[in-house]
DNA sequence: GATCAAAACGGACCGCAGTCCGTTTTCTAT
DNA sequence: ATAGAAAACGGACTGCGGTCCGTTTTGATC
């Protein structure tokens, strides 16, 4: 007679523990602070434990490694640039036309990604930018292109357009230095071949 | 009277003593057999020091760091591919046309850098691709780009047609499932809309 | 409210990158 | 050949990321 007490919640994982979900997050709040405070860099794993009153067994268990607690702070900061994108006011969010959406999406991306840089450095490839945030863009990116019309592969235009604004492209070019502020320009220009088809008629 | 024994050669760096040569050489041989055994990603700073029978602190001081070490190996291995650029056989080496150089060269671009992703992978940004192979490729890109008398930010569109062939781009791609065929196919197609002008003739 | 298995905890422990500094080698000058 | 300073050497040492495993907490069951 006893059934399991809660809603089975279909398929959903097994639910977090009460004392592991308070864990993580003092684990992340810790973690915020110490990156603002002492820079990304400097912060060690032992520190983020003990700041957060925890053991460093458990922070592990949390986050897999150093990346993977870089790459959830990263996440935080990230997710409400995405949700500007997906409903926030145009011409970044929904409204706009393609193009314009296309054009905004690429300076706040290039804008969010320098902002994070350092958090993205030392998240590393385990990171957002390789699962969740990176992919999101990606999506964007390729439905703006077939709003446009663009023919081609376009799920690899959609990689092209997009890999000069990840950061490890950027640190390459600025080794080679350039001004950032000509970066945009550039890749204005870059999108514009892209999109318009040879033979078509030039954008503004 | 006494003058410096050797010629004084102008500004060159002030000549390495022959011991620290030798073990640069050492090391360096040490490192590059390991590699091959267990794989980069298992070569320990130890191990490559005592296998070349020196200390550790003399390969931190010739090689600097981890990274630096993984990236002098890599770069032994590029210089070859930059000679074949440079002066090798056409369509890569000198004689081709230009359109068919830049195709040839962005294959074998894809092609060295997957064959030695996990030594780029290790190197990391200290490494090579950031100052030498890298920017040996962007200019030569750029060279191209002008023989075909493409208009706009020469440099720019140069870095927008490196970059997908980078390691990083490639990673985050490969995770979306990309067959890596296709890849080079796609990339063609870019190109092709960066040199062709709007307006011109398309390609063959 | 008592029982029990599963899950989470935490800190001692390990391996490796990188540093430090007393010792040895090389090279120049005489 | 010899002396002396500069440069290179090497290995003990430190700090940090990551693991392991005996102990504690949770929450479902009766």
């Amino acid at each position: 007679m006893s059934e399991p007490h809660l809603l089975p919640l279909l398929g959903a994982p097994p639910q977090e523990r009460r004392d592991a979900a308070r864990n993580r997050e003092r684990l992340l709040d810790a973690a915020k602070e110490l990156v603002e405070q002492v820079g990304a860099h400097a912060v060690t794993m032992d520190a983020v434990a003990s700041a957060a009153g925890v053991g460093k067994g458990t922070l592990f268990r949390r986050f897999e490694s150093r990346e993977g607690l870089m790459a959830a702070v990263l996440d935080h900061s990230e997710t409400e640039w995405q949700a500007r994108v997906m409903s926030g006011p145009p011409p970044l969010g929904p409204g706009a036309d393609a193009w314009d959406r296309l054009l905004a999406f690429g300076r706040t991306r290039l804008e969010t990604t320098l902002l994070h840089a350092e958090l993205i450095r030392e998240a590393g490839r385990s990171g957002a930018r390789a699962s969740g945030a990176y992919s999101f863009a990606a999506t964007h990116v390729r439905y703006l292109l077939s709003q446009l019309g663009v023919s081609g592969d376009v799920p690899l235009l959609a990689v092209a357009i997009l890999a000069p604004l990840e950061l490890p492209i950027l640190e390459q070019v600025s080794l080679d230095g350039f001004p950032v502020d000509r970066f945009y320009d550039g890749w204005v220009d870059l999108v514009g071949r892209i999109v318009t088809p040879p033979g078509a008629a030039a954008r503004t």
